[in-house]
DNA sequence: AAGAGGCCCTGATAGC
DNA sequence: TGCTATCAGGGCCTCT
């Protein structure tokens, strides 16, 4: 689901309020995520205080008092809730059950705070979490992430020789977390759209000037959808449960056989598929 | 090296 | 109504 700014957006909605609590109690529910979740994990955070939220492209990292850090990836399907005690989760013997307003099923992975829980909920289990002893650790594990749009090495020089050569479509290289990161199937299609860029042209077949547009609208489109909240398909929700509006602003995706939102131009929007995933762009302007 | 394709999993929706 | 097929915000792994 989450791409960076949902990521984000759930990142903010965390921040604050649960910074400092220290962390009572973790119940895991289901060790089955996308890597089984490791047996001392629970263990490990307890008593464990929370610093800090950060983001990394699509991940969630909370960096805890002794220097270690929790990572949350939150897939395709994942969600974070974070509810007050009043209406969190209830373990007793018999029986558990949570608030009418807290999913029935999924929420795999519970942290208990003084005041809040915190809801690890993913149906399609592509998530994962992982636990990183120290700074080392944490660089190594992101070794392989390109810049995200926001990072100054995401510059024109940087993807002119990256991009160079290279036969793949364009699209496929948006979607591609080692050139850059944080970008995933929704937004790669919007970019391409404010670009004017057909999303089946080859890499090596991009302009300096497209390049450039590139760099700009990433970064554009990334922090526009930061400020609408995020995109509410399906049930994107931030960790307080509110929706996001972006999806209002969508251009091209999930928008196939529509007229061409941009100004004068009367294409329709089409959809292929470019490296099994889902690929909306207009006949007309982006050719 | 670079590129293509399979796979992990559940749920919503479309079509018969 | 109930079945089956297809498709979803991702990314890792293997094979050529």
């Amino acid at each position: 689901m989450p791409e960076l700014p949902e990521v984000e957006v759930i990142k903010q909605s965390l921040d604050k309020k649960i910074k400092f609590q220290k962390i009572n109690k973790v119940l895991v529910r289901n060790r089955n995520l996308r890597f089984k979740v490791p047996k001392n994990f629970e263990f490990f955070l307890k008593n464990k205080k929370i610093n800090k939220i950060l983001r990394k492209s699509k991940y969630l990292i909370f960096h805890l008092n002794n220097n270690s850090f929790l990572i949350i990836h939150l897939g395709m399907s994942g969600t974070i809730h974070l509810v007050s005690k009043k209406n969190c989760y209830k373990n007793t013997n018999a029986s558990f059950y949570g608030s009418s307003n807290l999913p029935i099923k999924h929420s795999h992975i519970l942290i208990f705070l003084k005041k809040h829980q915190i809801i690890y909920n993913d149906p399609r289990r592509f998530g994962f979490v992982k636990i990183l002893k120290n700074k080392k650790n944490l660089e190594f594990f992101f070794r392989n992430l390109g810049p995200e749009p926001f990072n100054n090495k995401f510059k024109i020089i940087y993807l002119y020789n990256y991009l160079s050569g290279k036969k793949k479509n364009i699209k496929s290289f948006l979607l591609d977390q080692k050139f850059v990161s944080g970008i995933g199937n929704i937004y790669a299609n919007e970019i391409l759209f404010y670009c004017k860029i057909n999303p089946f042209k080859q890499a090596k077949n991009i302009t300096k000037m497209e390049i450039g547009k590139i760099k700009y609208f990433s970064k554009f489109i990334l922090n526009k959808a930061i400020k609408k909240g995020g995109s509410s398909i399906k049930n994107f929700k931030n960790a307080k449960g509110n929706k996001g509006n972006y999806q209002n602003e969508f251009k091209v995706y999930d928008r196939e056989n529509l007229n061409c939102l941009k100004k004068d131009c009367y294409g329709k929007i089409k959809k292929k598929i470019v490296s099994k995933r889902s690929t909306f762009f207009c006949n007309r302007c982006q050719n």
